[in-house]
DNA sequence: ATAATTGCAAAGCGTTTGCACCCTG
DNA sequence: CAGGGTGCAAACGCTTTGCAATTAT
């Protein structure tokens, strides 16, 4: 857990989940808890799994439903850096992207998308009106190109 | 989303398998007839579908086999625009990106990415090494947009 | 109170695999 | 004629759902 020093100022657990509407359940804010602690992405086993570890008992469907409701209201992202597995992971607010190591699955965010102007420009040369995009890159991060 | 007859000059589906190793079939020319023939994006459930309604008897996992050949030599892409479904596409050859239009599903291909330098830099800072890029532009095409 | 939430287990779904048979090179 | 390719059906792994019990507000 170390290295970027991305200190993501999430809002409270609770706060997060009465914003939306969520009822504010043991269950739910476990799940938060362990996304918040998870430096990279998580998919809804994994946190299934360190739910388990942390002696929090939750039902895996309750994982997923808990994953859906918030990512479903904005309150996390779900990502989709491999292919048929969908990440969750609690993101900072604006509009970002996303490095990946493709080694050690770090996840790290790229603040500030200056990327509208071009990319809607493209779109317009093809008629398109383009109504949202994302940006993915995949590399290798600091320390595994250091092991390399 | 199948169904359109609308040939984009491709190379010969026999060249293609053998160019890559791959053995001249029944089924896998059957399968790039198909790919051939589809405007947009296909998943392998969808092109099993399209083969039977040409009256060509291809097993469906003959058809993930296929697929998994193909885009695995880079003879056909691999999008994932939805979370959990693979679409197969025959894409043209050097690196480009896709418009994919969220009413009709209808997939453009931008040719000449020039974002390299731009992303290169942005990752360096975070001390990646950029190894791919894929950007995905979500909007509505002209013929959508006219329906409004 | 009472409607939302949970857990469990069963059901779904798309995809993959084992294996005998077939066909290309 | 040898090894890759195919079909079928069973196996899989992840996700969703039905339903009764539980819990937040």
């Amino acid at each position: 857990m170390l290295g970027e020093v991305t200190t993501r100022a999430q809002p409270q657990p609770a706060d997060l989940l009465e914003r939306h509407g969520l009822r504010s359940t043991r269950q739910r804010l476990a799940v938060l808890e362990v996304l918040a602690a998870e430096r990279d992405d998580a998919t809804a086993q994994e946190i299934h799994a360190a739910l388990a570890g942390r002696g929090k008992r939750v039902g895996l469907a309750t994982v997923y439903r808990t994953l859906a409701a918030l990512s479903s209201c904005g309150a996390v992202d779900a990502l989709s850096h491999h292919p048929d597995e969908v990440c969750y992971r609690l993101c900072s607010e604006g509009h970002h992207h996303h490095l990946v190591c493709e080694r050690c699955h770090r996840v790290v965010e790229l603040a500030d998308c200056d990327l509208d102007a071009w990319l809607a420009e493209r779109a317009r040369r093809h008629g398109f009106t383009v109504s949202s995009h994302s940006v993915e890159l995949t590399g290798t991060c600091a320390e595994c190109s250091a092991v390399a």
